[in-house]
DNA sequence: TGTACATCAGTGAACGCGCGTTCACTGATGTAC
DNA sequence: TGTACATCAGTGAACGCGCGTTCACTGATGTAC
């Protein structure tokens, strides 16, 4: 039974959009490609005829994982004088943590990117550059440069790491220790808040170190 | 054949061993129990004479690599001044990036145990408040202390949660970017250093907010 | 100390299942006249 | 505009494979005498 044109390429990003949730939940190797066609109303049999394989697919729901995030991230600084704050509160929130499904693809499929390498290694350093570039351009103070100093790319990169990092392991704790989950996640908004309030996170004075220049 | 308790012991050491690499290598849905019995030596089948089930296993092993880890800490704060230059050199350097099966295993493994929770969760949330307890008690300034204030807690979320972040980011666009994948690292070295020689990295001057409270 | 035997660590084969991938087929779409 | 037909999006069944788990068996270990 064929379809029109327009019914398939709904069809086809309903797969993409399926796999992006359910592959942040579980993980690429944790969810089928049945599953997957199955959450957006098919049988599994056409999928080859859309993507190219398993890994494409991924690549893929990763790459529009991370459009969804830097459309929001863009959102955000463009608000109010880089209004950061209110996007710490929900990437650091306890909402964010039990819902990865609709998250930060980062954390979510940052860990099966460098395992796998490949197209969804690509789609992910892609978007980890564009992520890391926005929030370079946008100082705390409210001011955008053209051409982000060393300075404002060490605060872009110990931003996210710190964003990235305390999101992960408030989640890696969630079950066991939920008290220390939430405690992560609202230690790090108000450490980060404050970092940013005041210009306190700085690359050493010397500028940066020898080992940098890999 | 039966086997001298001394052997049997050391056997299944083996096996916990080889799955605390691979997993931290591929993840534990990315690895077999068929694989690791063989990488430590045996046919799969006496597995279950051993360990419940694989998640058994995989908390096993998740507890070993954190146990690994927090002696490798617990070294690096007890050495002098609590000396954490080495400790975020040797953390932040391309060779652990690069070699995850014999490093840190809340970068490895922490989102497996976000997904699965049960024992594996349990391991990692342990795991975790071990880490963050040891450094808290010691601060930057090479003093010890008996009760870690809230600016302790604070300082140890906020450096692990950049390490973690930046090991993860780092390791994610390694394929993609390499050079990026090398600033992560480097940058972030510097970013800790440089906070933890000044006392900047604070909670907001009023406190914790009211969300810490949960 | 020496022998007889129960224990049990490890083997090897098998199970049902879901995986990624392939393919012959169907029938509505969209085009050619 | 209306009809005839080629295209091709999606179906359903099948493939070989490796998965986690089970189990009857083997034979060296370690114990009882």
């Amino acid at each position: 039974m064929k379809v029109s044109k327009e019914q398939s390429a709904a069809n086809r990003q309903a797969l993409v959009d399926a796999a992006a949730r359910l592959y942040r939940e579980r993980g690429v190797a944790g969810v089928g490609l049945a599953e997957i066609s199955r959450e957006a109303g098919f049988t599994h049999g056409g999928f080859y005829g859309r993507f190219d394989s398993k890994e494409a697919l991924a690549a893929e729901a990763c790459a529009a994982a991370m459009d969804m995030g830097q459309e929001r991230l863009m959102q955000a600084l463009s608000r109010h004088e880089g209004d950061l704050g209110e996007l710490l509160a929900r990437y650091l929130s306890p909402a964010h943590r039990d819902a990865p499904g609709a998250g930060c693809a980062m954390a979510a499929l940052g860990v099966d990117a460098a395992r796998e390498g490949g197209q969804l290694g690509q789609a992910m350093g892609d978007g980890i550059a564009a992520y890391l570039q926005a929030l370079a351009l946008h100082r705390p103070d409210g001011t955008v440069v053209e051409a982000p100093q060393a300075e404002d790319k060490a605060r872009a990169i110990h931003l996210l790491s710190a964003m990235v990092g305390a999101l992960t392991l408030s989640r890696a704790c969630a079950s066991a220790a939920p008290e220390l989950s939430a405690e992560i996640l609202a230690v790090t908004r108000d450490v980060l808040t404050a970092g940013l309030a005041q210009p306190t996170l700085r690359p050493s004075p010397g500028g940066v170190s020898p080992a940098s220049a890999a």
